[in-house]
DNA sequence: ACATTAAGTGATT
DNA sequence: AATCACTTAATGT
């Protein structure tokens, strides 16, 4: 998409120069690293099209999925982060062919402070990321794995606008931070209570779903 | 036909 | 719910 669809309403115009003028539009393709463990933020991404995928490592280095930026997002945790130059304890990576606005975050500051509009932005991302985060800690505290497997499902569903979803057992394992053989148990006794079918890297959700 | 990757399953902790 | 070890099925070359 064009960076007028997405960012023209919501940045005042003179903002809207800026962003176009400072940020570096680039495609990452599907698996490639925006951000590493480790660096240091220097850039935050304005998301155009596909949808980076933000993940953090637990103690063992398993991969465990933070959340994703969607078109016309950008990253709560690289505001937050970033302003104080901590080497990043999160990883951002293309989870599709993405196109993004690769801002110097030396702007930030200065953006802050004259344009309301870009504190209102950063602010909102912050805040839905945050309520985000308080709805996942609920469903960890409160779900047990079969149920947060249904609304993971559903939730797929939905973003997809389909009830085929085309995934491998390993991904939602890896995303939901489990196992690959735990995810295959309870994919078949979801199909056993006739909720759905499942084929290689594809899953159909009944109508009981 | 063979290799590779995805999915299914019993047994164990 | 996780891990291991093994089987079976689907897919690529």
């Amino acid at each position: 998409m064009k960076p007028e669809e997405l960012f023209a309403s919501v940045f005042e115009p003179a903002l809207f120069e800026q962003v176009l003028k400072s940020g570096k539009q680039m495609t990452l393709h599907e698996g490639k690293p925006f951000l590493q463990l480790g660096d240091v933020v220097r850039n935050i991404p304005l998301v155009l099209e596909g949808k980076l995928k933000v993940t953090r490592m637990d103690e063992e280095g398993k991969e465990i999925l933070l959340y994703y930026i969607h078109p016309g997002e950008s990253c709560a945790m690289t505001f937050t982060c970033c302003m104080q130059q901590f080497p990043s304890e999160v990883q951002m990576t293309a989870e599709e062919s993405t196109v993004l606005l690769s801002v110097p975050m030396k702007f930030m500051d200065e953006w802050l402070e004259t344009y309301p509009t870009w504190k209102s932005f950063v602010m909102k991302s912050i805040r839905i990321r945050f309520n985000e985060l308080l709805k996942t800690i609920s469903q960890l505290a409160f779900h047990k794995l079969d149920e947060r497997l249904v609304i993971y499902l559903k939730e797929k569903s939905r973003v997809s606008n389909s009830s085929l979803i085309n995934i491998s057992h390993e991904q939602i394992a890896q995303e939901m931070a489990t196992s690959r053989v735990v995810i295959s148990r309870l994919l078949k006794a979801l199909e056993n209570d006739g909720k759905l079918l499942l084929y290689r890297n594809q899953i159909k959700l009944l109508s009981g779903f």
